[in-house]
DNA sequence: TATCATTTTAAACAACTGTATGAAACAAGT
DNA sequence: ACTTGTTTCATACAGTTGTTTAAAATGATA
């Protein structure tokens, strides 16, 4: 067995059992029984157990990224279907269609559970992907927005693409078979994410309580927390 | 000491401790030793490590629930308040603040590696606290809004939601600290998701793809997916 | 075929884990 | 003070884990 195979089969093996029960949980025994080498294998050819996880993440989330790539852009797209773009391809990489979607699935737990890896993938994968958003947004938003206006802007939408991805168990014990059969494919939540994100973006110029907002009352009077209603929120 | 107060300090104990580390990276050693009681307790009070698990989510959910209520509201409350006080109370209750919110982490990791326990934490938990959130948003949106659509737009506020808590470790790598004191206290965070989705849903009368749309051009033709500028999208 | 570096194999090791046990400590009632 | 039921304690045990090792197998090169 050349050098390539038994090691691309570890990953792979790896990717699976590591993705279904965590980095502690997962053996090596498992793994080595899964790739059906031998057990020194893995020391072998990565070190230990914890290089190969790292190297596990980072093969992990080169197929997802290159089998729905970013498109490629004219000039003169519209930052209104950059951003549908990008939030179709995001949905993409993150749910599970059709064949395992253990990279998914790993890649998500390194997120709530971040171990060392998580800087790498950050590095490499999530911080461009998240500043290509931001270069979106910044086109469809009023100049002087600030660059915390626009990361909070960024995190609401990624923060939606992701809930599809973090919850999908939950998703299908709240919503019925049928609903989520009719409704919510991968193509309509990309397209309810775009709409609903686009409608907020392009009424939202300045933040909720600056003078200068767009709204006829400031909206710390609008829709304040406390101030009528509340009385037994813990203080803070 | 008397029984409750070992069991209680083990449930304290195990509750930061499986929401750390997991289920199996959790050593009863570890849980013991912190909770300053007998290695052999654990299994003397609950049996074994498993039982222990069970008590303890079922233990975690009741703090913050109770901690951060849902505030009494008046019979002229607005909907945009009740949606503000909505999204203040979910975010407090998932977004560590002072003291470690180990319940929240706890439930969190339940819900994206569910194990037996999670059935009985959406029917009791997750469920009603929906629920409250579509009621809030049927007053929010016309009238023939449909379920479905009604669902989606609960989703993309729990979405904004969850997103600070799954990626709280990926935020601070994205956001320099400074950003973070400055800008996004919980307060502000509940603050600009609720402007955000407000801003959303005050225009959001109709599915984007549906002809009477406010929208001037149909959203398919705004910004679709792949018509002009992507083709090496993959089929689906 | 003989040589040599690379890779695989089986076995072993030491550390750690959940669990069990029997003696000790404790508390309460008499 | 004595008894009795409960709880704690130190310790032991058996199983599993990651890792190491030295010998065997392999494959390319001459």
């Amino acid at each position: 067995m050349s050098q390539e195979e038994t090691t691309s089969r570890i990953l792979e093996a790896a990717g699976q059992v590591f993705a279904d029960r965590g980095f502690k949980a997962a053996t090596i025994r498992d793994i080595c029984s899964k790739a059906d080498v031998n057990l020194a294998s893995v020391n072998y050819h990565f070190g230990d157990k914890q290089r190969l996880y790292i190297a596990t993440i980072k093969h992990a989330h080169q197929l997802p990224s290159s089998q729905f790539p970013i498109p490629q852009w004219h000039a003169e797209t519209s930052p209104e279907t950059k951003l549908a773009d990008f939030i179709q391809v995001t949905l993409s990489r993150m749910i599970p269609k059709g064949k395992a979607p253990w990279q998914a699935k790993l890649m998500m737990r390194e997120m709530t559970q971040p171990t060392l890896a998580v800087q790498e993938l950050i590095k490499e994968y999530i911080r461009p992907h998240f500043d290509l958003l931001l270069s979106i947004l910044r086109q469809l938003v009023a100049k002087q927005t600030s660059e915390q206006q626009l990361t909070k802007l960024g995190f609401s939408i990624i923060g939606q693409c992701l809930f599809y991805r973090f919850n999908q168990p939950v998703l299908h014990m709240l919503v019925d078979e049928e609903m989520v059969d009719q409704h919510f494919s991968i193509e309509q939540l990309a397209q309810h994410i775009t709409h609903f994100s686009l409608l907020a973006i392009r009424h939202f110029t300045e933040e909720p309580n600056d003078p200068s907002s767009i709204l006829s009352t400031p909206i710390t009077e609008q829709y304040s927390i406390g101030t009528e209603s509340n009385t037994n929120l813990p203080e803070n």
